[in-house]
RNA sequence: GGAGAGGUGGCUGAGUGGUCGAAAGCGAACGAUUCGAAAUCGUUUAAUAGGUUACUAUUCGUGGGUUCGAAUCCCACCCUCUCCGCCA
């Protein structure tokens, strides 16, 4: 959520921020209510000034004379019943007025920072970095066919179950995604983080919270008889964990890591990435999040970036950094960094951690706060993969396959998988 | 699902129609004391919006309503707790 005073104070400033991001912004309407909003306001706190100070003196009177029924106490109801009748009006239109700012608000994205690279799309995105040596070669397997020869997975049965995009782990499949699980969770919590298992399923006002409502309602599933959402990211409840809150600034930065399963509805990717394990209606996923000190968001960024990564580097992963150009940044962010782990088979980095800084959007939205110089202030939020479980199952049976069908498992997830590779039964 | 109790500031908790944004305690901050600390004493300490300040308004779960005036009365909703039932 944008701030509504900037928005009040300096329209075209904001609007041209905002186009940075590849399209036009016209906020002329917003602004136009907003500065209706600050007339009828102070209007209405006139009036109710004015009917306070008579509403006390018919107090006063009352408890003088003993008497409320007297003729001059019977006018100055009267009055006092005008003052109410025409304030009643003027918060009327204030009701209405203070919701269409706010969702108008709400549908406006994050500012994008200015060292983000400016682009249209994610063609602008620039490489930071690779890492490792990706493999290249002619007669490589997809993740999907390496899975069904191995049967760690399959997909006919699962669309039975519930419907496409959806999968089941068989055997060593499903323990090769617990020992990810165990393996990064324990990592981050050595470095740092404190581990939450969140509640799967989120209400309304926390997907508002950290950017996917009102304007994103048709990318996550709802049970629609309760108010409820299937968490889409575990950057939801986490976000909301501290919603409502001032934060002693003592606590600074506040570093947690979660495990989550999350549901996406992926409405208009159909078609695309219809095998595997890289694009499913439910994946799991560890998640890192921070709160920190606004001043302290931009280092923040690059320590949580380069937490993820030192996952990809334990796993042996070959992959690269990207610096998401304008265009491409999500609604949230104002600057993200993408890993992106290397799938032989495609011949190609698939995004597989999205770290993004969000600084006080998610604050202002969900109303987090510390103390800075003895005044509250809107902390920064940031959030990063680390990793998504499922891209990063694919990645290790393309990058670690071997002539004879088999699969070599990284070093580091031998005691979590307890061998050192998926041989075919 | 049935029955009951309740939602008040950072926390505990008093407040059933008038000067209450709200007693008291805890916590916190500052000062005094001290070589320093603890203890003690004193002062301060809710948020949001508008305004340069003075100040004005709003907020006692949420949304409506009654009234000149609502934390307090009425209606609806949400949530929490206890007991019973059911249950991994």
């Amino acid at each position: 959520m944008l701030d509504q005073k900037l928005i009040r104070e300096n329209p075209k400033s904001v609007e041209e921020i905002l186009s940075s991001r590849g399209k036009l912004f016209n906020i002329a309407n917003i602004h136009e209510l907003t500065i209706k909003k600050k007339e009828l306001d102070i209007e209405i706190s006139g009036l109710q000034s004015e009917s306070k100070k008579l509403s006390k003196l018919i107090g006063q009177e009352i408890s003088k004379y003993k008497n409320n029924n007297s003729l001059e106490i019977n006018n100055l109801k009267k009055k006092g019943n005008e003052y109410r009748s025409k304030i009643s009006e003027f918060e009327e239109k204030q009701r209405i007025l203070d919701k269409q700012i706010n969702n108008e608000i709400s549908n406006l994205p994050n500012f994008p920072s200015n060292e983000a690279p400016i682009g249209k799309n994610e063609s602008n995105n620039i490489q930071l970095k690779t890492w490792g040596d990706p493999l290249i070669a002619n007669d490589l397997k997809s993740h999907w066919e390496i899975g069904e020869k191995l049967n760690l997975f399959e997909s006919t049965k699962s669309t039975r179950i519930s419907r496409s995009r959806f999968i089941t782990l068989i055997g060593n499949g499903a323990r090769l995604e617990r020992a990810l699980i165990n393996f990064m969770l324990d990592m981050h919590t050595k470095n740092g983080y404190v581990e939450l298992m969140l509640p799967a399923l989120v209400n309304s006002e926390s997907l508002k919270g950290s950017g996917q409502l009102p304007k994103f309602a048709n990318e996550s599933f709802k049970c629609s008889n309760d108010d409820l959402w299937l968490s889409p990211t575990a950057e939801v409840p986490l976000t909301s964990f501290h919603r409502n809150e001032i934060i002693d600034p003592k606590q600074l930065p506040i570093k947690y890591v979660a495990y989550s399963p999350c549901f996406r509805r992926e409405a208009g990717s159909y078609g695309r990435d219809t095998k595997g394990l890289i694009r499913l209606h439910q994946f799991n996923k560890v998640e890192l999040y921070w709160f920190c000190d606004p001043s302290k968001s931009l280092e923040a960024h690059k320590k949580i970036t380069s937490d993820a990564e030192s996952i990809l580097k334990k796993l042996n992963l070959p992959y690269r950094l990207v610096d998401i150009c304008t265009g491409d940044l999500g609604f949230s962010s104002s600057r993200t960094f993408d890993l992106e782990v290397w799938l032989p088979s495609s011949k190609c980095y698939r995004e597989i951690s999205s770290c993004s800084n969000c600084l006080d959007f998610q604050a202002r939205r969900s109303s987090i706060r510390t103390k800075i110089d003895n005044k509250n202030r809107y902390l920064h939020t940031l959030n990063g993969s680390g990793l998504a479980i499922g891209r990063t199952m694919a990645a290790i049976l393309e990058n670690g396959q071997q002539k004879d069908g088999s699969v070599i498992i990284p070093d580091a997830l031998v005691p979590y998988f307890g061998s050192n590779s998926i041989k075919t039964a």
